[in-house]
DNA sequence: TAGCTGATTGACT
DNA sequence: GTCAATCAGCTAA
């Protein structure tokens, strides 16, 4: 399965996280094969949003205006590491936030990673949760999603999620935007 | 150098 | 529903 091209990613920071919905998430950290199926994405845009990183965190502004399809990992309220995919041609701002995931393949590994015998349901339900059944750090912070350990497979599977859209959460500006994507009846949103 | 903030999670009342 | 854990990188001094 090829990944997506580069191409996918030089759009609007808006239609990527929407397109992004059920595409594969694939993860060759340590060897071990992991995957889910995105199911809740977030757009950011640039300096003009007042939650983008872009516009209050100047370390990632370089990763921000490059070239699309590049990962950028943060690490947040000092435990949890959030996985984000810039979008946009070099020059344009703007990145998607991967929030939850439907484990696909590997769920023995990720369940070990998260520590729990725990359903596939909540195994990378969340940025913080999705990271670490994934085993992404900061390392991954500038690597090429269109190859390398970690890639975005297209959506596979028969026609087009149903898509549901709303104002992001968990933030402290700019809540009223609504950038937020999920597949509506899919039970491995976050809560 | 000290202090602050945050796109979260999980445990607890 | 509330609340602490915990750290990278900025800001102020």
């Amino acid at each position: 399965m090829p990944s997506l091209p580069r191409a996918f990613y030089l759009r609007p920071a808006r239609a990527v996280a929407r397109d992004l919905l059920g595409c594969i998430l694939v993860s060759r950290h340590g060897g071990a094969l992991a995957a889910g199926r995105i199911v809740e994405t977030e757009a950011y845009l640039g300096p003009e949003d007042g939650a983008s990183h872009a516009a209050f965190r100047p370390g990632s502004h370089r990763l921000f205006y490059g070239p699309g399809g590049i990962a950028y990992v943060f690490l947040n309220y000092g435990t949890h590491h959030c996985l984000n995919a810039i979008a946009g041609p070099p020059g344009t701002p703007g990145c998607v936030l991967i929030r939850a995931l439907e484990p696909v393949t590997g769920q023995a590994v990720m369940a070990r990673r998260r520590g729990v015998t725990a359903a596939a349901r909540r195994l990378a339900s969340g940025p913080g949760n999705l990271t670490r059944a994934l085993a992404v750090t900061l390392r991954d912070n500038g690597a090429d999603l269109t190859r390398g350990p970690l890639v975005i497979e297209p959506a596979s599977g028969p026609g087009r999620p149903r898509i549901a859209r709303g104002p992001r959460i968990g933030i402290t500006r700019s809540t009223d935007r609504p950038l937020r994507f999920w597949i509506a009846d899919s039970p491995f949103v976050s809560r």
